[in-house]
DNA sequence: GACCTAATTGAGAATATTTCTCAATTAGAA
DNA sequence: TTCTAATTGAGAAATATTCTCAATTAGGTC
């Protein structure tokens, strides 16, 4: 289980891991390579799955413990899909939003944050401060659309 | 039950029924009530216990299924807050948004889209049509700030 | 107003999702 | 290599959501 993770989103994260005083374990590592190597968004039952093809004895309580954790430390992105489920991915570098195609699930990153420019808005119209935002878009990617 | 709930939601909202063929029940009069009647976001216990307070033998698969329908009917909206619990709050009547005080709970409506001119944007760009976006906001109304 | 029918409801069972508990294991520091 | 605290796996427990079905009810028709 050594060498299977060593491609530069595991080393970034070995380092983040050990900033932060949590260990480094396979369970960790493989939910990492997982969510990198998926081009879609990933239900918390589909990380496990494929965790298990590495490492068959995970439990599913190492999993939701495992996102928890990342996505507190700002690795992992959760998305809220409208029907109530939730799924996973990694979060992009920049501040970016993601879309979901619909027919083929796949996500895209967009750089431009619609919210940013709002804040100033917001903050005299309403003296409302956005602390936070959530921004999802659903629709159909360009071959999708063909 | 009759006279309880008549003011132009409830009105607005049998008419919806009638043009949908669905019925006008108590406890679906007495859901819109709650709704109408709260600032906040109300999670579906919250909106179980006000609606018992007309309708004591209320159950919970009719909440359920009300706001299912409500939402499907764009009478509602639902709301997935970051720690995966859900809420609801009457849709807005025009296209807007919504604003959480993450303090004291109350939402602001504003009217402005971010997203809108995000469109076309996009189809330049990414070639990506949006169907449908889910724009959620966190942070500090007025009289919190201070 | 009484009758009829299909839609709706309530209650609880069934299922799904998430969290908790704790003994056994393990990563990483000394 | 040893030690210790963090982490894990397994299953139990707690929550959340959906399903089932007999009983009730809204709303149309006479």
């Amino acid at each position: 289980m050594k060498e299977k993770f060593s491609c530069s989103h595991e080393q970034n994260a070995k380092k983040l891991f050990r900033n932060e005083g949590l260990k480094s374990t396979p369970q960790r590592m493989a939910v990492i390579h997982v969510l990198h190597s998926s081009e879609k968004y990933l239900s918390i039952n589909e990380i496990l799955d494929s965790v298990k093809e590495f490492l068959p004895k995970t439990g599913l309580a190492t999993i939701y413990r495992t996102l928890e954790m990342f996505v507190e430390l700002g690795l992992v992105t959760r998305v809220h899909f409208p029907d109530g489920c939730h799924s996973y991915t990694i979060s992009p570098k920049d501040h970016s939003h993601q879309m979901v195609c619909t027919k083929c699930d796949t996500v895209i990153n967009f750089p431009d944050c619609p919210i940013e420019g709002l804040n100033e808005t917001l903050m005299k119209q309403k003296g409302f401060k956005i602390n936070n935002h959530f921004v999802q878009l659903f629709g159909e990617c360009e071959d999708c659309r063909i």
